[in-house]
DNA sequence: GGAATGCTTCGCTGGTCATCGAAGCATTTT
DNA sequence: AAAATGCTTCGATGACCAGCGAAGCATTCC
């Protein structure tokens, strides 16, 4: 169909993104596992001869990868990539709703993951809040900075102490719709919290899980989450 | 065309993305600045008419605003989510050569700027291959980390001394298709950076300036740029 | 005022694409 | 061996879209 070397640029990777049903089906693929084309033939409500033709120019746009078991075929994004454009353009693509309840997989994904380096889903969430009402963060400068009772917190919770802590900026959540803690001081908080273990990477993906410790930690932060 | 509240998500955004000449108009559009409709489709190689069509879409999916100038108009991106999409897109499908000289405000934008909160452009990929050359760093626990030597030389520059220094990760920069330092130590050191005035901002856009002392002071870490 | 400039709208054309049903192929089950 | 399953290919259909020239509408220049 191509050369053996694609020539591949933003307006055929855009072109990929341009239909409902070749998104759907990303979108399903987010959370890192793979799925065999009938269920992402279900997924976009098409049939299977459609998504075959879909999952074609996926594949040939190198958007996704594809193994072969028995008389199956299993679809996976084909990079962290992938999934990182997929965000980036639906933080700013306000969703359609879909009536369909989640599967574990992407429930798991929504919960508690990692966005470029800091804490993200329900619980990236929950932390902000907590943060914000607790009013241990203020504005200043262009983004958010530890208030003094917010370093004491910080402190208390075992975190490494700095002369002068980074300042963080919300980063919109694309699950949640909400914002989460990014910047220097979501990415440092979120190291600490992994080298602690409050949280755990999962296996696959940019799932994290949250540990027991890390549940009675964050309550002192005044989470409320699970 | 649409009702008020304009249903987006993003296959439509894919949609927008998915013409070549839209793209040209947009990565035209990426260094902060405007450009009038006349000049954009001299950039896509199209007629006033067919420009104007674009236009019409690209406005009403808000990727860009415009600004109404006498009988001409100005356009300008929408904001910095637009070139973040752009630039996750850019980042994964390999540029079509366009020989074409650069202007002067996208030169200044592929000098140096910010990528997220880390040094991106030529001075940024200059800066990781200058650490790398001289053994600043070290590759560690999935990314990099600053060598016994590295913090020494941070210290030296005057940076804030950390008793655990935060880890980094290669970014790949979508203008030189080459690496600059990412992850939470591209971020604190390129924060150190501007704090110290070895780096300022520009007034519009992510692009920034490297002056006297930080020149000086980058000299010092092996970085060798204008 | 009249001419030139910058841009938009209109009508048309050619090409591309999503979609489906039917048929085909490979693998697994019975 | 025969039937069922999972997926692909083929051919046809209907819709949409980029592109252009011509005409129209402002604004600015002379």
């Amino acid at each position: 169909m191509d050369a053996p070397n694609t020539r591949f640029d933003i307006a055929s990777f855009g072109e990929l993104l341009s239909d409902p049903s070749r998104v759907a089906m990303l979108l399903s693929l987010m959370h890192g596992l793979t799925r065999p084309a009938s269920e992402l033939a279900e997924i976009a409500q098409v049939t299977p001869a459609t998504a075959s033709a879909h999952l074609k120019k996926l594949l040939a746009g190198k958007l996704v990868r594809v193994e072969q078991l028995g008389r199956h075929r299993y679809f996976k994004l084909a990079g962290p990539h992938i999934a990182d454009a997929l965000e980036a353009m639906a933080l700013h693509a306000p969703q359609r709703k879909i009536a369909r309840p989640l599967d574990p997989a992407r429930q798991i994904f929504t919960e508690a993951r990692t966005c470029y380096q800091h804490l993200a889903g329900k619980l990236g969430v929950a932390f902000l809040t907590a943060l914000e009402k607790q009013k241990l963060l203020r504005v200043g400068g262009g983004g958010y900075e530890l208030s003094p009772k917010g370093i004491v917190r910080c402190e208390a919770a075992g975190f490494e102490s700095l002369k002068k802590w980074p300042s963080g900026k919300p980063c919109l959540d694309w699950t949640e719709r909400q914002s989460h803690l990014g910047g220097p001081l979501g990415s440092f908080l979120t190291q600490q919290m992994l080298e602690r273990k409050w949280l755990e990477r999962r296996r696959e993906g940019r799932a994290v899980r949250l540990t027991s410790v890390g549940r009675r930690r964050l309550a002192d932060f005044g989470v409320a989450f699970l």
